[in-house]
DNA sequence: TGAATGACGCTGG
DNA sequence: CCCAGCGCCATTC
């Protein structure tokens, strides 16, 4: 069963601002994951029923990609708007200005 | 062991 | 940004 850098990944995730969003491959990037972009959205996969936010995490541009994994086709697009993030057409509103790079704001 | 899969990313058109 | 294709690699069957 893997565990390692499942937590890694939601401690970076947990690390994200409210109204503010990220992407798998920044986190990808900034935990140095060979596995790449494609695991990190795996490993939100096992994240249901942690404390993760895990709407706050998109794909490169913004789409809300993992929305179909909450449950409810709208709770992650809800959760978004909640946080004062607007979401049009399953993608982030003004994405370039809210993106959230935990390499950048986190400084490593 | 190997093929198929995927909450992705980059490049090229 | 849209579309198509290739690369990435852990996980699953």
């Amino acid at each position: 069963m893997p565990r390692d850098y499942f937590q890694d990944v939601y401690d970076v995730v947990r690390q994200v601002p409210p109204g503010r969003v990220t992407t798998y491959g920044a986190i990808a990037r900034y935990l140095s994951l060979r596995a790449g972009a494609r695991m990190v959205g795996w490993a939100m996969n096992s994240s249901h029923g942690l404390d993760v936010p895990a709407h706050r995490v998109v794909n490169r541009v913004g789409v809300l990609s993992g929305k179909h994994f909450f449950g409810h086709p709208t709770a992650m697009q809800e959760r978004l708007e909640a946080e004062d993030i607007q979401v049009a057409d399953d993608r982030v509103v003004d994405f370039d200005r809210l993106f959230w790079d935990p390499a950048t704001e986190l400084t490593v």
